[in-house]
DNA sequence: ATTATTCCCTACCATTTGGTAAGAGGTCAA
DNA sequence: TTGACCTCTTACCAAATGGTAGGGAATAAT
């Protein structure tokens, strides 16, 4: 937010560290001493950087939206893309950054009951973005505003969830059915994404 | 489990509790103390009928999954139903019990730190299920038991996330739009249902 | 040289966590 | 009537929780 924000090292190794812990154990279940150790420094440390638990994460998703914006950015600037490429790039750097998908399910789950004080939803223009470049193909430029963000939504879930749940998915079929299902995915969403609107 | 496993009432209302909870601020985030004391009683009550808090939480998960199996059972009783109407009927039980699919989608994320130590799963019955309805329909007879799946997995995915995304999407765009893509969503479901296997 | 600031520490603290120990009151069988 | 459960209670407990207070060392600004 404001300040500055130099980037301070220390405070991104906590970003680090905080992400891979919300992750595993949710908002909750993560202690600040554990994440704090973790980068090998004291809670107190870490506390004099955030202030409380509720900022430190507010600065993880902050972070991960970010990246997020940031890959659909790098993409589109030599080759102009079709949707459908950039649904399965962001599939694509889902499954290289597992951590921050489990965050960002986490924290729709979250959202409900801790308190949305801030109002502020890191995902919304990264959301916006992909929604515009739904409406820019072929058959959705008349669609409603509705429609497309409900595809949009849908592949996001899509993705977010087969990637949290591979780790469930390893558990109940065997390893190379699940290896078989995971390089089919792009396919299937691409398929999906070339869907045209409406029934 | 073992036992003889009457409801016993108290049980069940201390399921419904737990079940409200964990889905609100998942299993770190919910104790003992709120969920007792939410059913009227003390904490050493529910300690008495579950054991311990995992144990309390295996309880809420396979009473989801008893619900869920009921629901697809309920359904081929009578008339022989095609696969996108039992995932429409899916997704029509998960809007009326959102509860549970925030359970279920936490359970996932959880998975996988949470020492999977009985090494049941408790959705195991209700997937198969689901993907033996989808090798029944036309062009899936020949398909592969990982494409079965992934499609299965890849339509439940979209039910949950949807589900435990509404509050964030209400926040997002107008309580309008989030209703006529609620209605919309359906018949997107079942679009997807009937595409075809492989590229 | 001195002040202010940044970064990090140790020392605490009240509260909450999951869980144990021991027993009270009731029901039911012998 | 006795004794064995079953259900639920109060009384504890050690450990962990998020957070405060205050200071030490280094660096930067004056």
């Amino acid at each position: 937010m404001g300040k500055d924000q130099q980037p301070s090292d220390t405070r991104e190794r906590f970003i680090q560290a905080a992400t891979r812990l919300f992750s595993e154990r949710g908002f909750y279940g993560a202690s600040m001493d554990q994440i704090a150790r973790e980068v090998g420094l004291t809670k107190q440390a870490m506390i004099h950087h955030f202030g409380t638990k509720e900022k430190l994460y507010g600065a993880v998703l902050e972070d991960i939206s970010e990246r997020l914006m940031d890959e659909l950015a790098k993409q589109g600037k030599e080759t102009p893309v079709t949707f459908p490429e950039s649904i399965q790039q962001i599939f694509r750097y889902t499954r290289k950054n597992p951590l921050e998908s489990r965050v960002l399910m986490r924290e729709l789950l979250d959202n409900r009951s801790r308190t949305n004080r801030a109002g502020r939803w890191y995902l919304k223009p990264f959301l916006d973005r992909l929604n515009g470049a739904l409406k820019e193909t072929g058959a959705w430029h008349k669609a409603s505003d509705a429609d497309i963000a409900a595809r949009v939504y849908q592949l996001l879930g899509a993705i977010s969830y087969f990637e949290v749940s591979t780790a469930t998915l390893e558990a109940m079929y065997s390893s190379e059915q699940v290896k078989s299902m995971t390089e089919a995915y792009p396919e299937l969403l691409a398929q999906l994404a070339d869907l045209p609107p409406g029934g």
